[in-house]
DNA sequence: CGTATGGTTGACCCCGCTCAATTGGTGTGG
DNA sequence: CCACACCAATTGAGCGGGGTCAACCATACG
């Protein structure tokens, strides 16, 4: 069955956990943003000048790499920064008072973790690395201050908050598993697209447990749902590498659950 | 089996579309915000100068009494405002491309509309009253430039749309049909005790399919389910008004879906 | 009245979950 | 280098919650 699977390996555009690329978004220095990084459009748009620029970047931790497994925040830390992923992939997460594990979304490089915690004064959930991961974190009652005297960032902040609110359709409607599973390929496909990688190879960093729980299915769905789109020769897949076949078909499937 | 319902009519302490009562909410005036309002904390806890307050209320509009069924805004509308529901409910929704409406939630007094809408130029989603509604319209510009004036009422604004990430959680899991609805039974609850109704009697202002669509779940579901409640003792229902006999069970019933 | 709309109830069936067994890849230690 | 353990992933069998379809009931309204 994986016969042809062969011609995948080693060629994946993104890295992997055995054998880690050096990530493109690494061209961060004292005044331009890493071209990956979610604000980087409001300092390019409004032209800042060099202070203000100088001054966003002080409040601007480079951290990393933490390898697979690392927690970024837990739930119930001290709220006190937002932090944009460069390089890897990061869950996050809640436990219920089951004890059971409820994975909220993934964030690839260029997104931004921890907006959530910004109604409290703590993070309502869990981050944990599942590759190897390298953030920049910002400061939030500094990048809040800023915000007052940059009209550009503040409008970001807002953006960014607002977006977060509409991204839950994926896992909130009612749609077949077939539909859930192309939807979760199309956002990854397209986010990567947004960030300079493959729209068409990439390695699905979480597990399958993972994304079964995130898609609210059972692992064993998720298993089922994969071996249909081979057989119907939508994607193909090995492992963690997953190439689409045919983009348009699953874009198709995916039509009603991105309400297009 | 509706025998006893009749005790109900008459003594619900809120108003329904056919005998409206007069909103609690009618007091903002020039110095002070609608007891009921959103932004009324911000105010009281920053004890702005009264300059600041003027501004803030030379920004808004009130709206209405609007009949049921009228939009507040529709779907691409140009974004240019957020509304505080000062008296009745509204129902926010969409329609997929296939015309099936989809509801994203209700909004009781209090309570703001629009907010998703700050991401982009113009509304993603429709707002339609289910009752007797009034509204006071923020103009959004003008806010987004008083909040960089005003630390607190910036930090209200991060709050407010932070504060919506997370609602979704009720309708994102995967719950049975009796949690989601003893969840939909507390969340109603508990807003309109936050404002000052009573937590154990209110009017359902949605329609059993609303709160089925809502809900993600067949409007026959619905049905079924409220009778087991009443049958359980849980609840005692009356057309829209509706009484929580054992909101301790109901909160147990939810407990798993609002994670507590 | 008749009609329309919303709500209720029953019969039936299907998708996806559960339980259980198996495979396969990876890492570890002898 | 192999044997073993461990965990992720896969595959099969069976079942049940909730959807669908259809008929019926009730209230509101012209």
């Amino acid at each position: 069955m994986m016969g042809r699977m062969s011609a995948l390996t080693g060629t994946m555009q993104q890295h992997s956990t055995s054998t880690p690329l050096a990530p493109i978004a690494d061209d961060g220095d004292a005044l331009h943003f890493c071209s990956t990084c979610a604000f980087s459009s409001a300092c390019r748009e409004e032209g800042y000048d060099k202070s203000a620029l100088i001054e966003l970047h002080c409040m601007v931790e480079h951290v990393g790499p933490m390898p697979a497994g690392t927690h970024v925040f837990r739930e119930g830390d001290p709220f006190q920064a937002i932090s944009a992923v460069r390089a890897g992939c990061v869950k996050t997460y809640v436990v219920d008072n089951d004890g059971h594990e409820q994975v909220l979304g993934f964030f690839l490089p260029g997104e931004v973790i921890g907006l959530s915690g910004i109604s409290g004064e703590r993070y309502p959930c869990n981050a944990v690395t599942l590759d190897t991961v390298t953030v920049c974190t910002f400061s939030f009652p500094k990048l809040a201050m800023l915000a007052r005297k940059l009209p550009g960032l503040q409008t970001q902040l807002f953006r960014l908050l607002s977006q977060d609110i509409g991204k839950t359709a994926l896992v909130a409607g009612d749609f077949s598993a077939d539909q859930r599973m192309a939807a979760f390929l199309v956002s990854l496909s397209r986010r990567y697209a947004a960030r300079g990688f493959s729209s068409s190879r990439f390695v699905l960093s979480m597990s399958r447990t993972d994304i079964a729980n995130y898609l609210r299915l059972a692992a064993e769905t998720v298993s089922r749902v994969l071996r249909r789109m081979v057989e119907d020769g939508l994607i193909v897949i090995d492992r963690r590498e997953i190439e689409l076949r045919d983009p348009k078909r699953i874009e198709q499937l995916a039509r009603s659950v991105l309400r297009e």
